[in-house]
DNA sequence: TTTCTAGTTTAGAATTATTATAAACTATAT
DNA sequence: ATATAGTTTATAATAATTCTAAACTAGAAA
């Protein structure tokens, strides 16, 4: 196995969260980071085209297992939906979406066209993880 | 059947919305409007707090129907949230939401502590119904 | 290098939330 | 009173996710 720069990135990544640089972590590392441009995905579509083209698959339960932990380790952002299923996003700084009520799709909104200028203080004990503006819209 | 004031409110105001009002809505409506503050919560919650010592237990199937039906009539909004559970407000106002990570609940947060500066315009052909921040909170 | 062990992957079962189905029931218009 | 379209219901079906336990493997230690 020939082990290319980002694939030495990744390997690193992972071991800085003790998580095991598995061949089938790297895959999905490979597929999911290595792009110019971030994207959002369900469980269901990184299934279909981590194992498109491919001899040995990874399993449904490694991808869940793989997207959960790249999720507790920062690598991902979960988006919120009105749907039941699970989004994820590459993109893990702050943005924003619109929210279309008749078609329920969420699009972007890039962080800069938002300003906010109050924000409450969290509840004792807890603090803020991130903060996420919804427009929704409609006809 | 003694029919109450707020019945009555209720019957119009289903009527108006070309849904029967039927026992059942009626028992749904009574619970979730005939209140002093608005409320969160999920088909779930709801199922067991209106069949919670009565008799004649209200279905699962009606209430996911009448909590569609009814948010489809904006008696009801539906909560964005990463769960795969839908959650429902009984306030149907702009307002927002502290979203703590770990009970899985939600707080609402006063429209006016929230103030933003700056906002994008929607995409051609439609409006902005609202606006909304959920906050995810964690220890 | 070999061995050991904890971490990981896997297929399939189990669980959870929701939607679909179709028969029985009911509000209401005539 | 009757007809009928809308509604309710128990149950089945589906969809997304989590659980389980056996097999496998990365990396540490001998």
């Amino acid at each position: 196995m020939i082990i290319s720069d980002n694939l030495k990135i990744y390997i690193q990544k992972l071991r800085s969260s003790n998580l095991r640089p598995t061949k089938q972590r790297l895959k999905i590392c490979q597929f999911l980071f290595n792009r110019e441009k971030t994207f959002h995905f369900t469980v269901e579509t990184l299934n279909k085209k981590i194992n498109k083209n491919i001899v040995k698959k990874v399993s449904l339960a490694t991808i869940y297992n793989t997207v959960e932990a790249f999720t507790k380790a920062g690598y991902l952002k979960e988006v919120l939906t009105s749907k039941n299923k699970s989004y994820y996003d590459t993109n893990i700084t702050s943005h924003h979406h619109f929210y279309d009520e008749g078609t329920k799709e969420l699009t972007d909104i890039h962080y800069s066209q938002i300003q906010l200028s109050k924000v409450p203080t969290p509840p004792k004990g807890k603090k803020i993880k991130n903060l996420e503006v919804v427009i929704r819209i409609q006809k």
